[in-house]
DNA sequence: ACTCCCCACCGTACGGTGTATGCTCAAGCG
DNA sequence: CGCTTGAGCATACACCGTACGGTGGGGAGT
C-alpha cells in the first residue's frame, strides 16, 4: 500500500519546494534528489508500483541502497516527489472560447491519459494533501475553467475532488483490465468467458434477478478497451451534466 | 498494496461459493475457513489493512502461522472472502414509493456506512471483479432502483459504476483524515494550520491564482468532518442530478 | 481391538521489504 | 599538510508471504 502525503510533511514540503536542477552540491557519484526520483519514476513506468522497491532504484543508479537516504529521508517522501514530478506533465491550459465545459473535459482527457502514461500513479493512496509546485499548478488548470461561471470556491473545490477522484478511479479500473490481459497472456473476453463458465456453474442468482439481467447484457461486450472508453465519456457526461445543471440554477436565481 | 481479486479465480470463486456456516469436517484445533475470515476481518476493524498479517491472523486464532494455509490458498484469495463477507452487511433494500432518487440516496448511504465500519475497505483494489453471493447481492441491490425506469443495461452498469466508485472515493478521503487526527493527536485544523505556516513560506502561488483563491477560502473550514459530510451530499446530489438529467431525455423522447 | 493411512497442523527456512547504525574515505579548507 | 565534514555504503534487524517437509492424532478397514 503506498501513499502519498504519509512522510514528515516538513520534510516533503522542503524537497517539493526545492530548486529543481539547481547546481547542487553534487557528490562523488553524482547523486542528487533529481536523479533518484527521475530513476523512480522511470522504474515504476516500465514496471509497476510493487516493484518499486529503494533497492532496485539503487541498482538502476548504481549505488548502493543506503546512499539514497541521503538525499531523500525516506520512500515515503520520494512517492510525494514523484507525484509531483510527473503532474508537471498535464499542459498549460489555454481558456478557450468553446465554453468551461469544453474546458473542463479538455484537462480531464490530459489527467486521463496522465494516469495511464505512469500507470502507477492511480494506485497511490492521497493520505494527506502534499502541495508541490507541480500538482497546485495541475489543481489551478482544472480550478481555471470553473472560475467566473457562478460557482463559489467552495463548490469549486468539490466539483475539482470529484472530477480527479472521477478520473483516477476509472483510469485504474481501466488499467486493472488490461493487466489481466497482459498478465494471462488471453485476451479479457476469453479470459472472462472461462472463468464465467466457472462461476455459472455454482452461482445462484435467482434472488437476484436485476443483477443476473444486466450481468447478462454487459458480461459480451464491455471488457474491451473501446467499451471502455465509450463508459468514461458516458460517466463524465453524466458529470457534466449535473455541473451545467447547478450552474443553470444558480444563473436563473440572479 | 492489497488487491480483491488477484488469487487464482477457480479457487476464489469456489471458496466464495461454498456452503457458509455447514458442518465442515473440523480438524483438531477447530480451525474453518468462516472462522479465519472472521479472525482476519476483526483485526481489520481493529487495527488497519496494514497490520493483517498472516501471522497477526494466526496468533489471534492461536494457531500456527502455516495452519491457515490448510483452509486458505493464500492472502489474495483471503481478501476476497473478507470483502464478499462484510458485503453481506448491507441491508435488503425495500423499493418505496418516493422513487427512485430517494431509493438510490438509501443504498448510497448503506454503501458508505460499510465503507466507514471496515476502514480498511476502500484501500482494496478490484484487480479483477469477483463475483461472490454478497457482493452480487449488494450489486443487485444498488440495481434494482435503477430498473424500469428507462435505463438501458449497460447504462445502468456504468452507473452503478460510476456511483460506487464514488463512495469508496469519497470515503476513503474522509477516512485518511480522520486518521491524521489519530495518528497525530492533534485536530486537522491545527495540524493544517502548522503546516500551512510552513507551506506559505516556501511555495509561489504568483501563477497560479485561482488555486490560491478557492484554497484559501477552502482551508479554513473544509476539514472537519461535518464539512466533510456536506461536500458528500454536495456531489451525490451533482451525481444523481446528472442521473436524472439522463432519464428524463430518455423519457421525453418516447 | 489393532493397524494403517491420511491429512490437519506447524517449525523452519527463503527471498523479499524499508531502514537504523556505524564505518570508510574522498574532497575541501585553513 | 593535516583535519574536518559528510557522501557513500555494508551490515543487520524486524517484518512480510509462503514453499517444504515432518509429525502425530483421529477415522476407517479388517
Amino acid at each position: 500500500m503506498e501513499h502519498s502525503g504519509k512522510g514528515d510533511p516538513a520534510k516533503s514540503i522542503a524537497l517539493l519546494w526545492r530548486k529543481r536542477g539547481e547546481s547542487m552540491p553534487i557528490g562523488r557519484s553524482g547523486l542528487t534528489v533529481d536523479s533518484i526520483v527521475d530513476a523512480a519514476i522511470e522504474l515504476a513506468d516500465e514496471t509497476s508500483l510493487a516493484e518499486l522497491s529503494m533497492r532496485a532504484i539503487a541498482k538502476r543508479l548504481g549505488v548502493g541502497v543506503m546512499s539514497l537516504y541521503t538525499h531523500i529521508p525516506g520512500k515515503n517522501e520520494l512517492i510525494d516527489l514523484m507525484v509531483d514530478t510527473v503532474s508537471g506533465e498535464v499542459a498549460i491550459p489555454i481558456r478557450t472560447d468553446r465554453g468551461w465545459r469544453s474546458d473542463i473535459e479538455d484537462v480531464v482527457a490530459n489527467y486521463r491519459r496522465l494516469c495511464l502514461r505512469h500507470r502507477w500513479l492511480v494506485y497511490i493512496i492521497e493520505t494527506r494533501p502534499v502541495i508541490g509546485p507541480n500538482t497546485l499548478a495541475a489543481w489551478n488548470v482544472l480550478l481555471t475553467p470553473l472560475d467566473g461561471i457562478g460557482l463559489t470556491e467552495v463548490e469549486m473545490d468539490r466539483i475539482t475532488s470529484l472530477l480527479g477522484g472521477f478520473v483516477t478511479t476509472s483510469a485504474r479500473r481501466e488499467i486493472e483490465l488490461a493487466n489481466v490481459e497482459r498478465v494471462t497472456g488471453e485476451s479479457l473476453n476469453s479470459w472472462w468467458m472461462s472463468n464465467e463458465a466457472l462461476l455459472t456453474r455454482v452461482m445462484d442468482t435467482s434472488t437476484t434477478p436485476v443483477a443476473e439481467r444486466v450481468g447478462n447484457v454487459v458480461q459480451e461486450g464491455d471488457l474491451d478497451q473501446d467499451n471502455l472508453r465509450t463508459g468514461f465519456a458516458f460517466q463524465l457526461d453524466l458529470l457534466l451534466n449535473g455541473i451545467e445543471l447547478l450552474i443553470n440554477t444558480r444563473t436563473a436565481a440572479l
